[in-house]
DNA sequence: ATGATTGCAAATCTTTTGCACTGCT
DNA sequence: AGCAGTGCAAAAGATTTGCAATCAT
């Protein structure tokens, strides 16, 4: 629990208890490398203490994200993947064929973040970020039909 | 059904059949224009025809995603949009804080879309985007990483 | 005619909530 | 001690599925 003193602290700071509950669901998080589901967080807390609840998992992440202390990403798949906040951001591509999945590199995306900053005044979170298409392998089969689809 | 020919012709040149359900369907994404989950869908068609059955929105959306004829927007907000396919394309940025969301100029991800598929051989499929952040507003009360003004 | 498609109801799956009890501060 | 936090069970909301009836081809 040393890594993550400073979440403790954070957390009491603003006036919410520590429990071993939340203190378990923090060391997942942080262990899953921002990769986990909610239900996923929930088999290793379980793992360690079969007490904890599903319901409890929920709650403290709702408290967490409250606290921007995780953030949630959302990749279309129908759940939700949870990472410390402030982690290094790591983009998906998903592919819709397949569901074949890369990460992207950090530069990639630094200029649509600044264009979008100076035209819309949107700070984007890109640490958020998938991006849904079709892989290489699964470009192949399908016909080409590409007229139309321009801006 | 004048507009939508070519897409009955779709459904019916793979082997499937054309039913008024799915008829109806088609109507209300095409009159949708892109922003309509599966239950709005199920509300326009029901008021034409209320024997329509909620399963079968479900069944027919997935069978017109298979053929791609409509595609699916998960802006992350525990529901999914449904467009037809090959729609003027148009990106979402949706603020996490306040919910505000406005509408992308098209351009702004050309340069992005081209080195994805530079680099990495992958055709994203950017008609299904929505990207999270705060808007101006929003980021004030938080860090003053910028000067802005109102929304 | 015949098999794809639908309606209906029940089942899933994920997430939320009410309430009484527990335990952090 | 007091109230935030938890466990449990039940609810809610979105989507899926089994099956018998129906209808497009």
């Amino acid at each position: 629990m040393s890594h993550h003193t400073h979440l403790v602290e954070s957390i009491r700071q603003q006036g919410y208890r520590m429990t071993p509950q939340r203190e378990m669901i923090l060391d997942a998080i942080h262990r899953g490398d921002g990769h986990l589901t909610a239900d996923e967080i929930y088999q290793k807390v379980h793992a360690k203490s079969p007490a904890v609840n599903l319901a409890t998992i929920y709650r403290t992440l709702e408290l967490l994200k409250a606290l921007r202390l995780v953030t949630a990403i959302d990749t279309g798949e129908g759940c939700v993947y949870y990472e410390l906040a402030g982690e290094q951001p790591h983009y998906h591509l998903v592919c819709q064929e397949c569901g074949y999945r890369l990460e992207l590199d950090c530069d990639i995306l630094e200029p649509l973040e600044r264009e979008l900053s100076k035209r819309y005044g949107f700070q984007v979170s890109l640490d958020h970020l998938a991006l849904f298409g079709l892989c290489q392998k699964c470009q192949k089969p399908k016909q080409k039909k590409k007229g139309g689809s321009s801006c």
